[in-house]
DNA sequence: ACCTGATAATCAGGTATACTTGATCAAGTG
DNA sequence: CACTTGATCAAGTATACCTGATTATCAGGT
């Protein structure tokens, strides 16, 4: 029920996900490529992580997800280097996820590789259109 | 990666994969709701399959997938009762895969879910916001 | 007409991703 | 002291694919 042919050549959703798809992957790619390999899971932690370090059922819930299935992606993370467990020091049954130095390049690598895939959106639908597209789908979020 | 704190509330990209998850969801609920269940991976099936009949390995080619995959996807139409196998007059090895009159049924129950939320997006955008957005997709998917 | 090699479908089993639930155990809380 | 919470071990589920092997049929050359 993607893309039919019938009535219109493309349905706006599926260019939304097309959209996303293309420019998505982009994210994935860049960060990659630039030397800190991933998987498209892990953001849930990235985008989340306190600088203070996290708590992995404070992860898990913010990510709404079952604190097993982010220990799991925690302990892929800690394989690659980019975050570490350390006791929590007002909790001895808890322990604080944190970023180690390589993972603030990896978080570093990501919001270069985003600012990059704007400035590209910049390029091709001039700063007055990409304005617009961001107003338009913002507008769509906060009402749909 | 998707969605970081600094710099940006959200970035473009992130929109995109929101809006689009809002809206993708509604597409597959809308038709179940309607009493016609179907799994997302379907899709690749009802949106290039001929009202005259298709053989399975001109779905899987259209769709980038092997035989055997698309092969599944079928049998499991089949089963639902959306589809048939009849042979292809032209070539015994083969077989067409025609939509049967619950098929077509289900397609139109995907037109009309599609359509709703279509009008849903004019009355969230009006209908200039509607264009122009889909105008600012069109020209991000020719150049991306 | 006959053999060869490609093509169509399918049987069987495997892989990757992204989760889930259940059970256990240490440590905190009323 | 009962109950809850935080983490983790272990195993299972769902989705969406894959490769390999087999069989029937077709299309081309000899």
């Amino acid at each position: 029920m993607a893309q039919d042919p019938p009535e219109q050549a493309q349905n706006t959703v599926s260019m939304l996900g097309q959209a996303y798809s293309l420019l998505g992957f982009q994210i994935v790619d860049g960060v990659v490529g630039a030397g800190y390999p991933q998987k498209p899971s892990h953001s849930a932690v990235f985008a989340q992580i306190s600088p203070r370090g996290s708590r992995l059922s404070t992860l898990a819930r913010g990510a709404n997800m079952s604190p097993q299935a982010m220990g799991e992606l925690v302990d892929e993370l800690e394989e690659l280097g980019y975050v570490e467990r350390r006791p929590d020091p007002s909790d001895r049954r808890a322990k604080l996820i944190m970023l180690t130095p390589r993972g603030h390049d990896c978080i570093a690598a990501g919001i270069a590789t985003i600012q990059g895939i704007e400035t590209r959106i910049d390029q091709i639908l001039g700063p007055e259109g990409h304005t617009e597209l961001r107003r338009l789908l913002a507008e769509l979020l906060a009402t749909g």
